[in-house]
DNA sequence: ATGGCGTACACCGTACGA
């Protein structure tokens, strides 16, 4: 089974990319980020004509999340209970295969937090909080858990292009770092770190600067994986030929395999 | 040191992202 992540900037912006980007890579799921737009406005028929599912937690504007599955997804739940507010971050549900491997997929948009010590990374580190405790929930309740998304946090320097400048800076600081720490103390591993660092890390790139051209990005897109899930996990792949093309989301799709 | 680029909404610029 391969899942996939990737914030699209926009999906009505992006939609000709993600359609054309699942017929050469027909992935079992797929977590989307940053759709842009309410649920009426999800491109379903577009999706559905590529064979997937759709479970969607749409926005106005900002934020929005989505899981899309060749196979039916169940038991799907929006955002996290009780926590408060009216960002549209998360989607889970549980996709089954058919045999006996159900997998439990969120699709997940951490909030940026703008810049240390402002309202909005305090507002960061608190939902961080709050994911964890709603993360823990899940493993409870599941053996097989994948949790994907744009997370907002480079995880260690060796995820910077420039560890320097972005020393203690959004997405760099340590109590973003501790708070993703915190995520894999659950006993959630960073799919990433399973095999050797690959030439090219990063899954984000300024638009500004010829920053993708200079290779100058971050990786701070994960797919995090429960342990059962962890040992099952052959490959992790970011793909950057989406990032080539005209108009491109400024996030590359990240894939792993799970041998299911 | 600053702003740079892109998207959305709606106003003819501002908010937001990472």
């Amino acid at each position: 089974m391969k899942i996939a992540s990737w914030n699209v900037n926009s999906l009505r912006v992006r939609l000709p990319h993600l359609l054309d980007w699942l017929k050469a890579n027909p992935v079992d799921v797929i977590g989307l980020q940053e759709l842009k737009l309410v649920d009426e406005q999800f491109p379903i028929a577009e999706l559905q004509a590529l064979g997937y599912h759709a479970a969607v937690n749409g926005q106005k504007t900002y934020n929005g999340v989505a899981l899309l599955s060749r196979h039916p997804l169940e038991h799907v739940a929006r955002d996290m209970p009780g926590y408060g507010d009216d960002h549209r971050r998360i989607i889970a549900a549980t996709v089954n295969a058919g045999t006996s491997s159900e997998v439990r997929v969120v699709s997940a948009y951490v909030p940026n937090g703008h810049a240390v010590g402002t309202e909005k990374y305090a507002y960061k580190l608190r939902w961080l909080q709050a994911f964890k405790e709603y993360l823990n929930g899940e493993l409870c309740r599941t053996q097989q858990l994948a949790v994907v998304g744009d997370y907002n946090i480079a995880p260690t320097d060796a995820d910077v292009h420039d560890p320097v400048r972005w020393e203690g800076s959004v997405l760099c600081s340590e109590p973003e770092r501790a708070a993703f720490r915190a995520l894999e103390a659950l006993g959630l591993k960073d799919a990433f770190t399973l095999f050797p660092r690959p030439e090219q890390p990063y899954t984000w790139w300024d638009y500004r600067s010829f920053a993708f051209r200079r290779n100058l990005g971050l990786r701070i897109d994960h797919v995090l994986l429960s342990a059962p899930l962890a040992q099952k996990c052959s490959s992790f792949q970011i793909d950057t030929t989406p990032r080539r093309l005209e108009r491109p989301s400024d996030h590359a799709p990240v894939v792993v395999n799970l041998n299911l």
